[in-house]
DNA sequence: TTTACTTATGGTAGCGCTACCACTATCGTC
DNA sequence: GACGATAGTGGTAGCGCTACCATAAGTAAA
């Protein structure tokens, strides 16, 4: 401690470190300072963004930042900054293979952003209600919901009552929410079924989701769209209703595989459901995939954990909550400045996962297996 | 200066809040005060640990941190406390479901001791090496190690080398680490196999988890001394080498029923092997649980998913990852005053959660079917 | 030249909290 | 009863950074 006193003897007339008073050893601004020859403001300008600082002064700050491997200190910036950004993350989505994909997005986001994120659970809709209001009481800024959550008009609602912003993350009704990230479950679920179809199936089943979820509604559309364009009949037979649920698949696929002649191929709106498909169609001793395509949605862990592995759809769930945390980064931001509500509503590309569910119908003799793939 | 002079000497003799410089109204360790009609010293006592408060004092500070809803601001905290600690939670384990809870209580406990965690994922345990040291090198004072990677001796040895603390969660050589957080793996064994053969099974099929993971050896071990404590022959044949996969499981299920006569319970060593058991069995016809028990070991998302639900031991990974996140703290905390090296080793509770997949074996004529359980 | 305005920089005062020390009561203890 | 301990509290000074204003130049308009 003394010692540094020294040091700062020799300095000429820069801006003296003062003494620490807790341990620590980090380079601050005011060592760039010293060892630019300017004012921490200067450092601090250039830093952020550099306006109004000459191009030597600029270029002599950020070199002493190189030199000293300068890191701001967030706390400190957050601190000084004024409010420090809070947003929260609530989920009743029981799904715990979505949930880690979802925390990691929005935690790394936030970190690197300085914002704090508040993740809370509940166990239901309603009990989310005065856990939001407790929550906005308590300066959260901005709300990230995944479905089912975003899709309950309650929930919405309660968001624009409370002047916050909510995202909604995944399917869901985009415009009742200040923005949303989503991927379009239309065009999925048509690229999927046109997948199949390519195969050589005509006689394709589908099981709808929840009625509840938006996406579900969506996802039908995709398949009803395919099916049209590739001219082939859709049969009403062929369509039945399913709720998201292992259950609910395998009471769909039974009754879709009781329909003479019965479909060559299943395309369920979710994975759950697409793994009770192939339970069931195992059960009566048909072959995955040679005697039954069977396609899933959304590329939960199920999805790779049963055998064979399911041919299905992946959401970027990473990219996903990250660009949900900027977004509402961006928003409340830019209301601070301005009063008009500005929204964002963000599509991200899915990916269609081939496995090994799925196979040209067996009169074709199980010429192509399905070629596996991550 | 001179006007906050000023300023004082209107002051009776609480503490006024001061014209905050930039927006934001969350209430502050001053309102606080103010409220409590004591000094923001003391408040900052009672909240981190109220060493030296008296009792009434204490809890009127407490009442106004509720009345007011009062958070400590995390930045202003870090900044003034010195460095902030921080520790990284490692994983290469695929398994989604696993990670959220873990995410979850390592998350929780950070975030009220204020303790930085870093998230990350790495392919492999060799991949996890550089990893590490980057992390260590950036200040990263302990890691907490889920299997299979605190299984690994590499990863073992380079924490010791790199003088980290590191908590192994779940399985684990213990020894290794600086401390674990565990459950009696051996004692869950035990209790499910007793369990099953409470409801009248001896012929119990027992699939061994994967080689290389240590608990793999202790439910194999709880299996055994089961079987011996009730006196009922342990039959080689009944017990096959699996390796935690889906996959896996189905091979050993597969040759389980071969054995003639055929056993009538199985007990996988985990939820995913148990999964494909009573897919095995669905295809050969038998009825889960009439014709054969079938329990897993973990809890996993897909042991509720799947029907009939599994009976399975749940382990507390969400207390897991909290105590092992707190327990680092301590560890560094005890180490920065004392050079001494402590060690913590925690064993925490599991449950066992009876759902729909075991019955009394089928001569009993399926008296007591499951009752389910959430 | 003066006024006005822009550009580049510095000074100062905090952000909300805790470390550190100082101080007052209330105890023993000899 | 004087003395040092100890419990309980308050004051002060920062942590590292940025908002805000002041200043000192230079540059354009009057």
């Amino acid at each position: 401690m003394a010692m540094q006193a020294v040091m700062e003897g020799l300095k000429p007339q820069g801006y003296i470190k003062r003494v620490k008073q807790r341990g620590g050893n980090a380079p601050t601004i005011a060592d760039v300072a010293a060892q630019a020859n300017c004012s921490p403001m200067t450092v601090s300008r250039v830093i952020n963004g550099g306006s109004r600082v000459k191009a030597e002064t600029h270029e002599a700050v950020m070199k002493a930042v190189r030199k000293l491997n300068y890191k701001p200190n967030r706390a400190a910036r957050s601190l000084a900054g004024g409010e420090q950004l809070r947003i929260a993350l609530m989920f009743d989505n029981p799904s715990a293979s979505y949930l880690a994909e979802f925390l990691m997005g929005a935690l790394d986001e936030a970190s690197s952003n300085d914002i704090h994120l508040e993740v809370q659970s509940c166990d239901n809709a309603s009990e989310a209600l005065p856990i939001m209001r407790k929550l906005h009481d308590g300066g959260i800024k901005g709300f990230i919901l995944p479905p089912p959550l975003c899709d309950n008009q309650a929930v919405m609602d309660l968001a624009n009552e409370l002047d916050a912003v909510a995202i909604a993350v995944g399917p869901g009704k985009a415009t009742d929410a200040h923005g949303s990230v989503i991927i379009d479950d239309f065009q999925a679920a048509y690229d999927m079924t046109k997948h199949i179809i390519g195969l050589g199936h005509s006689r394709i089943g589908f099981i709808i989701g929840n009625p509840e979820q938006v996406a579900s509604g969506r996802r039908l559309s995709g398949y009803l769209a395919a099916m049209n364009d590739a001219k082939l009949d859709v049969i009403d037979e062929l369509i039945v209703q399913g709720r998201f649920t292992y259950r609910s698949g395998m009471a769909a696929t039974e009754s879709l595989l009781k329909v003479d002649p019965r479909p060559t191929a299943i395309f369920a709106s979710n994975d759950d459901m697409a793994a009770a498909a192939v339970a069931v169609a195992h059960r009566q001793h048909l072959d995955v995939p040679t005697d039954l395509t069977v396609c899933g949605f959304d590329d939960t862990e199920m999805a790779s954990t049963i055998w064979p592995e399911l041919t299905t759809i992946r959401q970027p769930i990473r990219q996903m909550t990250a660009s949900a945390v900027s977004t509402i980064a961006r928003i409340v931001s830019a209301r601070r400045t301005s009063s008009n509500w500005p929204t964002e509503f963000t599509t991200l590309p899915y990916e269609l996962i081939r496995r090994d569910s799925d196979a040209a119908p067996s009169l074709a003799k199980r010429t192509s297996s399905g070629s596996g793939q991550s």
